[in-house]
DNA sequence: TATTCGTCGCGAACAGTGTTCGTCAAGCAA
DNA sequence: TTGCTTGACGAACACTGTTCGCGACGAATA
């Protein structure tokens, strides 16, 4: 709203090629007035501050409270700087993504699996950037470069373009969930949690098959049933007829 | 809290057998005192109510206070029903799953994806309803019912117990995912939306693939893709090596 | 240089949320 | 009839994201 009106003059230039703004370009808005004491407040140090909090606080979900009281000022502010909260979390989020390494070697294969797991790693280092990437359709410039990545990876292994798009829609959901799920806010699934109990539970004329295999689904790492769900993935895109 | 003193005299007992209460068992608490005019406020009516509101008002995201409102009572007094927020989510999403159909006719492939499409109509319901299945590990008896089916399918797809027990996870995770990025809160993904402009924007120079790519990431409908998805990853959990 | 003026910064308030505390009354037992 | 256990719940607490509008400052004007 304040931005708006503020950069008005730059947005119209702007408007007359794309028809809404991009809140991944300009990313510092700068306020003209140069206060004294504390640094200006621009739109980078607030995405730093929120990803600084979420990697420090566990499991804090984010709060525009929280990190203007860690800039010194008040909520109002920062809707000067970012549009909204969910503005905010995909700002965070693409900045987060900025550590994802796409480069590497060896096999598509193996370049396939590190940059997936470095996707994965950078996700788990907080449960609530997990839960972010979840629910935020990642569109950032490192969204962008983490999907062309992939795009080139799919057409090594031979994957046509058709089948490579979606796949690549498919490879990030198995990584974000699967982070999401295991770091949740409660640890529902740690040994002694509901759902082993709930599994504990189950009688073996009920639920026979459940009952019988209730060691197989709570057995795994994460990062063995991560490695398991890629292969399962990788496998089936390869199995999928192509037009190619 | 209310409820653990509440029923202490009937926890003593079940806690000789199971450590920890299991929330879907004795589903209604029962108040002694016969009120006259209202209905005796169960916990079957709270999820009764909870289940009809996120029914009803679109993408409204379960509040215990708009619940407590309809049943013309204060938040508080919801709490002796029920322990709180996550497991009042737990018991609506398991109320839910009742109606998710683990029956059908034809081959396994047949079967499978009838159950999975029957699980999706379900979820998409309701967009909370699906964000609630996504945070919420389902373990209620209608949540094991379906991994029973699933497991069962599986077994005369002629897949081994240990990658059935992990091949479910995928299965569900892929509809719950699917489902709930699809009814996210924010239709971002709709025609005009902001991950289409983004797409739009990106230069052939700086994501060529991405750029090529664009149509294809935006193309199909959810329930195509959904069958795409399903389809690799049957493909992929049988083309897995297996041990039996 | 003095004065006006437009432009931001942000304190305070709004409308929500989940959860807890402690009062009060109703029902049963004595 | 009295006493006491037991369950309902109003009010308050500590939060959340968001908006409104006052006040003070920097820059342009007189």
């Amino acid at each position: 709203m304040f931005v708006k009106q503020l950069t008005v003059g730059v947005r119209d230039e702007y408007r007359l090629r794309v028809p809404e703004r991009d809140p991944f370009r300009e990313s510092h808005v700068e306020s003209r007035r140069n206060r004294p004491a504390k640094p200006p407040l621009s739109r980078d140090s607030i995405v730093d501050e929120a990803l600084r909090q979420i990697s420090t606080e566990d499991s804090a979900p984010l709060s525009l409270r929280k990190i203007a009281k860690a800039l010194d000022t008040g909520p109002a502010s920062l809707y000067a700087y970012v549009d909204g909260m969910s503005e905010l979390q995909a700002l965070v989020l693409d900045r987060a993504l900025q550590a994802v390494e796409t480069g590497g070697k060896g096999s598509w294969r193996d370049r396939l699996e590190g940059l997936l797991l470095s996707y994965a790693t950078v996700l788990a280092r907080s449960p609530t950037l997990a839960r972010m990437a979840f629910q935020t359709t990642a569109v950032g410039p490192n969204a962008l470069r983490i999907s062309e990545a992939l795009l080139e990876l799919l057409a090594e292994a031979g994957v046509d373009q058709a089948n490579a798009a979606w796949a690549i829609d498919l490879l990030t959901m198995l990584v974000t969930a699967t982070v999401a799920e295991h770091a949740q806010d409660t640890g529902a699934a740690k040994p002694g949690g509901p759902i082993e109990q709930a599994l504990a539970r189950t009688s073996a004329s009920q639920y026979p098959r459940v009952h019988a295999a209730r060691d197989d689904i709570l057995s795994g790492t994460g990062e063995e049933r991560f490695h398991w769900g890629i292969d399962i993935l990788i496998r089936g895109i390869l199995a999928h007829p192509q037009s190619q």
